[in-house]
DNA sequence: AACGTCTATTACAACGTTGTAATGGATTGA
DNA sequence: TCAATCCATTACAACGTTGTAATAGACGTT
């Protein structure tokens, strides 16, 4: 019942067990005659090496953590997604935590005893700040992902969300739309996903010569639907005329869709609405979501590249990087097509 | 840089490596003064012990592979977020492991190095049907999730299937339907989801007197969206009358749901519509969607509790187990309220 | 005072692997 | 024919931990 070993192919093969690891680890010095007969007892046991022991050995373990908030959120879901699948092609397990984007467990994922199983972590904070940069300083390979830290001392992969935040709402422009509300605003953030794309917005308006107007821009917690439909409604009920809404991610826009649609309001005929993530569920809704594909495909290879190289670099540590992927706007019902 | 080891405790607190490791693993017989002066030790140098040691050591990973047709469905995302959840409650680490619903790559998951680096293995298969139950006999602990398999030598948590259904399809009697048709059959199939939600549905109807009508039944592949549209849109053209749709699953549903908005049919005024799972989505549709709540985080705890009781267990190993989580209907708008 | 009993600690081996050093045999050249 | 060289294989140690067996000391009993 117990698994094969080393010694057990050895003996079947009639050579020492050592002779047996050089074989698989491709040893320079093996005659061919050998290698077959070796080869043949190890496929007649089914021999796969130890993990434990190898890693015991090495001090590699073959996995990378993953720490989001959580996968319930079809956004990282659909992130643990590509990386699992990316990283599966270059031989790695992911190991997934989930913080709920609560800090005290994000430090608990940088500190905790899970680190012992992995030889690198690809963290997407969002209890932490930029102020927390210091603590990234951890013993280990990290990535960083996201928009929450930018002055970390180590790799980050993000999107330019400034520049796909003003080309969301130059969409919105172009169609016509001069009176754009904002939902889901962190209101005091400068950096952070919030902050980044609001002030991109604002670039966006600015440039066009329309004032930016507080009362369209409406705070939301969590970017959940059910904070998207509440921040709808507080829009609403606000009175203040719009003739479009940039939700700062595509939950959020569900959520306010809906509203829109129980009202009767027409989109987008009466309002127009684009969201930002390009979940899959973006395309399924009624009317389906305009919004902003952030590239999460390209991000996921990027991040799972960097860090194993950052693994396989050990001490000579290349410099730390800083990596944007592209974006691009995906035009569907919930905005008209662009006029201009 | 590199991490304490026993022995660097044992240097700093002055006594041997071994009673250190006894105090670590509440041995008996250590005397208080002594183990003061270990903790004492182990906190001045943040000692971990070192997993892959203690795994080579022990045969334990303390981790669990969960392998899932693929995150980006809802449903298992969900399902992979309960569990990854109440794992970590039990000081265990989930490996997610993706298969397509590819028979396959599920076979890999049973087969392949990653059962190396796990204590057990959570399988929801997909591709691979009762002919495979023989394929479970793995040498591992190993618990079966879902509909696809039972009569597998291996403890099998599942849920009221053919029950639930037709609770389901007695709602939309209750409420008035007469002619409800079925989206997301798979024709042939008697066990696995489809087979056994239809046939409840069929004992449903038919216990009320009402035919089968196999035009009212439409097949679908995967049970994406994207083919609930599909769907819908095949049953629509097939020029036959019904007044109710029971979609086998959320996502289904949530395709048709759209398609019957595009068409203008007013739900459930002209067509209700009941779907299965109760995903997060569900509740915030247009109509939000009346559904079947399996009972996920149920189903999600007692396979882990029952995957680590058997790993525990060792040689002497319980009986195997079968278990059905319990359901309920939940009621939201796509449904007429019952007015039976 | 000698003995057995109990407690606290230590010594040793083993888990399965890989790196380094040593060994033995074949081949080559003078 | 003998040394020098090269190739293939083997012996040994180590990674950090835990189980088992051995040891040393404290204490009570006769």
């Amino acid at each position: 019942m117990t698994s094969p070993t080393l010694h057990d192919v050895a003996k079947l093969a009639g050579v020492s067990f050592k002779t047996v690891s050089n074989v698989i680890n491709d040893h320079p010095h093996v005659a061919e005659a050998t290698r077959i007969k070796v080869e043949a007892a190890i496929k007649q046991l089914d021999y796969r090496p130890n993990r434990s022991a190898r890693s015991l050995r090495s001090g590699r373990t073959g996995a990378i953590g993953l720490a989001v908030p959580e996968l319930s959120l079809s956004y990282f879901a659909e992130l643990a997604d590509e990386v699992i699948s990316y990283a599966e092609q270059r031989d790695t397990v992911v190991l997934i935590e989930q913080t709920g984007g609560d800090p005290e467990r994000e430090l608990e994922a940088l500190r905790g005893s899970r680190r012992q199983m992995t030889d690198g972590l690809l963290f997407s904070p969002l209890g932490l700040g930029n102020d927390d940069a210091d603590k990234l300083d951890v013993g280990f390979p990290l990535v960083l992902l996201g928009e929450r830290i930018f002055d970390g001392p180590v790799d980050h992969i993000t999107m330019e969300n400034v520049d796909a935040a003003r080309a969301a709402t130059d969409h919105l422009l172009d169609a016509g739309c001069r009176r754009i509300a904002v939902i889901g605003a962190h209101t005091g953030e400068v950096i952070g996903s919030a902050g980044l794309r609001l002030s991109g917005y604002r670039a966006a308006i600015e440039a066009r010569g329309i004032p930016y107007d507080e009362r369209l821009v409406v705070d939301a917690g969590p970017w959940h639907r059910v904070n998207g439909a509440e921040t709808m409604r507080t829009l609403l009920e606000r009175d203040v005329d719009f003739d479009a809404v940039f939700a700062l991610n595509d939950e959020l826009a569900l959520g306010a869709l809906r509203v829109l649609n129980e009202r009767g309001i027409r989109v987008p005929e009466q309002v127009a609405i684009i969201g930002f993530d390009d979940v899959d569920e973006a395309q399924y809704s009624l009317p389906s979501l305009t919004t902003v594909d952030p590239g999460r495909r390209e991000i996921a290879h990027i991040a799972v590249d960097v860090l194993l190289e950052r693994i396989g670099a050990g001490s000579d540590a290349p410099p730390k990087r800083e990596v944007r992927s592209g974006f691009r706007i995906v035009q569907r019902e919930s905005t008209p097509a662009v006029t201009r």
